[in-house]
DNA sequence: CATGAATGAGCTTTCATTCAT
DNA sequence: AATGAATGAAAGCTCATTCAT
């Protein structure tokens, strides 16, 4: 595991190699899945693509599903931390300015991490899931809620916010992914439409 | 194909068997499918289920993807005539009422199509789904289009609009999946939300 | 399972089937474990013995395990009542006729047993086997107990003598195997050995 | 191979580092073989157990097989002198001290060898074993054939004598392995009922 | 048409063996 | 010599699909 690919070279050489090795592997991983499904690629398959032999992936992971586990684990580890940063980044500005910044930081974060995205949209529907792997929605959640949770409204109504806006941010993911395009492309447009509403009339 | 259970006892007794047969089949696929994801279930459980032999389901699907494509198929058939319908009875109605109106009903419809919808989210991502496949989503959208294309703005505020509506059905939904709540339980306050907007400050 | 080949034609024709494959099946494990030991023969290899695929293997036997267990019990199964007529048979003799006929027509059985007797000592050593599985050995151990007691002598000194009569006729089949004779070759001497003793001096 | 751990510091310090990394390569193997079976034990359990890596195993014996030969062969080169020795220190007393005093002794080396005992006993069935293999049973037959034959009888009949011992000896094992007993526990009542036999009534 | 046994390709996983370090 | 990561052949098992009854 390596939090993604920004892996400073410590340890001996036969450490980094093992970070190597590791990468490639769940990077043979995340493409083979991204193409074909999670439930979908042989073992083989993704050997192969990351240029090992089968008994390698094994010697890396205990086996098919650990593997996956460990993907998804990485990807999740990769992007929490970051999500983390740039609701940080925009604690000290003014309510709209905040919202506004962090959803742009946000959806561009996401950009980069497309192939990911395919794929944990495909996992089990939510209900199924535990709480690790909720690590993503969980986080942007906390990020909307210490932003909105400023205003100073009943709880309730935060949490009914929280869910729109969550709820924006995925459609605008699943609409990028869905046409191709960026996921930052409508964002203002977006935030201004979530702050005015649609109007009464 | 039955478009769901309230299937009309027409045809012959012979056809009316082959409808009771297929309709079987079809249940057992999606309780089976809801249970253990689309990938897993042999074709010899969902045969189990439905009470008939494995060579029987065959007699009535081409081969293992063709009963799931199907299923889905039939599922998204009983479903859209009933969300049009929806939208229709509240053609008439003053704009805030026909949104909520219409929400409120396309949600209902949803509860009860809960073993479907939980299968729907685990597909693979927009981005590979063909029109047919994503004919629910677009029947929401057209739907919305219509009522919030009655207020006359620019087209693509409406696209906008649309979009921050659907995405908050959807996220309504998984809501509810996740949570084991209804889908309805808040929707009143979720439709003032949208029409009021989070406020600027 | 058939408990032997002696299987009168009994059911319907698919019953019958699955008899008759069953049966293959089994007689292939057998004589493929012979061969090669009871660790090393592949599915695949008993398959193709017996004239059928390995997944008709599958239909038949739970796991590889299952089928070497089946096989064994199977051919105990056919044993032990054998054994017990045997014994029943001579009942009614003098002690030692009783002894040396039951022994004869014991070793005359295990004759036609040889492939099962090869992979029986090749089992697990004794003390890591069931009950069920030293079925053989008990039954021996029980026919032999029912004529060495009715000497009534003190059941200690009983059951040393069985254990001794149980290695003579062990020994005797060991003895065979080892150098391809036939078991009952020397029955006639070794009764007498055992029932004069070796003398003190 | 060092026949046992009993082995005098020869030779130089090379040599005899060499003799303590075989010794502890047999000592794991034959633990682990005695734990899970002739055919199941990893080379890389082995090596773990012994404190070295794989590729260590591997310059000492030239395979799996290579290992498991020399672990029998070193277990049986250490057994069978001591037999020898026990047979010749009896050797000069009267028959029936002798028999008695020989098997004693013999089942007591046994004692200190129940794994290899319990491994040796899931060998191939003896039918398939090559005389080398046999060395210790053949030696067990010399011995008893030298103090069965001083009595001057018939070869066949001493030859039977033999087998009818050995099968003594082989049962009070099995027995003392299947039911966690010493061998030596009913040694003299055993050799009472082989010199007396059973009695014909 | 219904049945369910038979098929065998295909997948996961293990493990003896090699070899660069 | 020692190490242990890499290798890939081989084995067990599953399951979509076919087809004789």
């Amino acid at each position: 595991m390596n939090g993604g690919s920004s892996q400073r070279a410590t340890g001996s050489l036969r450490e980094r190699q093992r970070e190597a090795v590791t990468a490639a592997i769940l990077d043979a991983a995340e493409a083979v899945v991204d193409e074909h499904g999670l439930a979908a690629p042989p073992m083989a398959e993704i050997a192969r693509r990351a240029g090992v032999a089968v008994g390698t992936v094994y010697n890396y992971f205990p086996d098919r599903d650990g593997l996956i586990r460990a993907l998804l684990h990485d990807r999740r580890a990769a992007l929490v931390p970051r999500l983390r940063a740039a609701a940080e980044a925009h604690a000290k500005e003014p309510f709209e300015a905040a919202l506004r910044g962090f959803l742009r930081d946000c959806l561009a974060l996401m950009e980069e991490r497309r192939a990911f995205l395919r794929i944990a949209f495909e996992l089990r529907p939510p209900g199924r899931l535990t709480d690790k792997e909720r690590a993503v929605v969980n986080e942007l959640r906390a990020s909307l809620t210490a932003i909105l949770g400023r205003r100073r409204r009943a709880p309730a109504r935060v949490a009914l916010e929280v869910r729109v806006v969550a709820a924006a941010v995925r459609a605008a993911i699943l609409d990028g992914l869905e046409h191709g395009r960026r996921f930052t492309d409508d964002v203002d447009a977006l935030v201004d439409l979530l702050l005015d509403g649609l109007g009464r009339r």
